[in-house]
DNA sequence: AAATTCTCCTGAAGGC
DNA sequence: TGCCTTCAGGAGAATT
C-alpha cells in the first residue's frame, strides 16, 4: 500500500513524463471514488500544460496556471504511465491524457481521491490542516513534545495523526517506535523530550531510507505489475505477530490500538 | 478541545 | 469447489 515513501517514489517516476506536457483529454469511468471526481476537469484541463508535481503528505499534487489537481492514492491506488490506446483494465477508474503516453490511477477499492482547487493549493482544506513533513526542518522531538502535552492518547496514534505529522502510516509508526524503544500504547502526553527527540529522529531515518531505496519500487512500477513493497523484508516487527524480536530474541506481540493492528517488542519498548 | 467511532470499498484469507 | 464471513486499512466526518 502506498506510504509516504512510495507516494514520494511515485511523483519521481511520473514525473519526467509528463511535467511540461500539455493534457489532451480527461477519461473518467468510475467517479465515486473516496469523494466524485469532479467532471468539470474533463472540459477545463485539456490544452493547460502540467506545470509542476508536488508532494505533500501523501497527497500528489499536479499543478496548473488556473488550478491544482489533488490525488490521494488511498490504500490501493497506483499511478503509471502507459501508451494512451492500453486497454483499460478493471479499477482503471481515471486517465490524464498526454498526447500519446497517459497517467493512469488504478484503485480496486476507491479510498484514493482526484480532486480539484483553483484557489493556492496549500489553502484547499484537506492541505491546509496538515502537519509538518517528517523530512523537514520543522519536524523535531521539540515539536512532538509541546504538541502532545496535555494529551492522553497513545503515542502511536498520535504520530499517525496527520496534523501531527504527515505520512507516517500503520506500518512505519509501529517500526519507529520499535526503533526508538517506545512502547506504542504509551500516552503520549508523558513522553520525555528526549525520547521524543530520539523518535523524531527514527521517523524521519526511516521514511528516508524508504525513499533512498524507492528505485525498487520504481521499477515494479514502472513494469506495471502491481509488486508488493521492497520494504516488507526490512520490516522489524510489522506483521511479524510471535516471531521473535531482532534485538533481544523475545516474542513480537501484535495489539490493536485504536482500530489498527501495531506491533512490538514487551521487552525492548518500555 | 480531545477522543472515539463510523464510513467509504474490495480482495484475501479463513471457516465450513 | 464454493459460498459466506471477517478483516485490513487512510483519513475525513460524525459523534460523544
Amino acid at each position: 500500500m502506498p506510504e509516504l515513501p512510495e507516494v514520494e517514489t511515485t511523483r519521481r517516476g511520473i514525473a519526467p513524463h509528463v511535467l511540461g506536457n500539455a493534457v489532451s483529454k480527461v477519461i473518467i469511468r468510475q467517479p465515486r471514488l473516496r469523494w466524485p471526481i469532479p467532471t468539470q476537469i474533463t472540459r477545463s484541463l485539456p490544452g493547460h500544460k502540467l506545470l509542476s508535481l508536488n508532494r505533500r503528505g501523501k497527497y500528489l499534487l499536479f499543478g496548473f496556471a488556473h488550478g491544482s489537481l489533488i490525488l490521494h492514492l488511498g490504500m490501493s491506488g497506483s499511478l503509471r504511465v502507459l501508451p494512451t490506446d492500453t486497454p483499460a483494465r478493471k479499477h482503471d477508474h481515471f486517465d490524464l491524457v498526454f498526447g500519446p503516453q497517459c497517467l493512469r490511477l488504478r484503485d480496486p477499492r476507491r479510498f484514493g481521491a482526484v480532486l480539484w482547487t483553483s484557489e493556492p493549493v496549500e489553502q484547499h482544506p484537506l492541505i491546509a490542516s496538515l502537519g509538518p513533513e517528517p523530512l523537514s526542518e520543522n519536524f523535531t522531538g521539540e515539536y512532538l513534545f509541546k504538541r502532545s502535552r496535555r494529551r492522553r492518547i497513545a503515542v502511536k496514534q498520535f504520530i499517525m495523526d496527520g496534523k501531527t505529522v504527515v505520512g507516517v502510516g500503520n506500518i512505519y509508526a509501529s517500526e519507529a517506535l520499535f526503533q526508538a524503544g517506545i512502547l506504542p500504547t504509551r500516552p503520549c502526553g508523558g513522553i520525555s523530550a528526549a525520547r521524543y527527540a530520539r523518535l523524531a529522529s527514527t521517523i524521519r531515518e526511516i521514511l528516508a531510507s524508504a525513499i533512498e531505496s524507492g528505485g525498487t519500487t520504481l521499477q515494479d512500477f514502472l513494469q506495471a505489475n502491481g509488486n508488493p513493497g521492497y520494504f516488507a523484508q526490512e520490516l522489524q516487527v510489522y506483521g511479524r505477530n510471535g516471531e521473535s524480536c531482532p534485538s533481544c530474541g523475545s516474542a513480537i506481540r501484535r495489539q490493536i490500538i485504536a482500530q489498527r493492528a501495531s506491533y512490538y517488542c514487551t521487552r525492548c519498548q518500555r
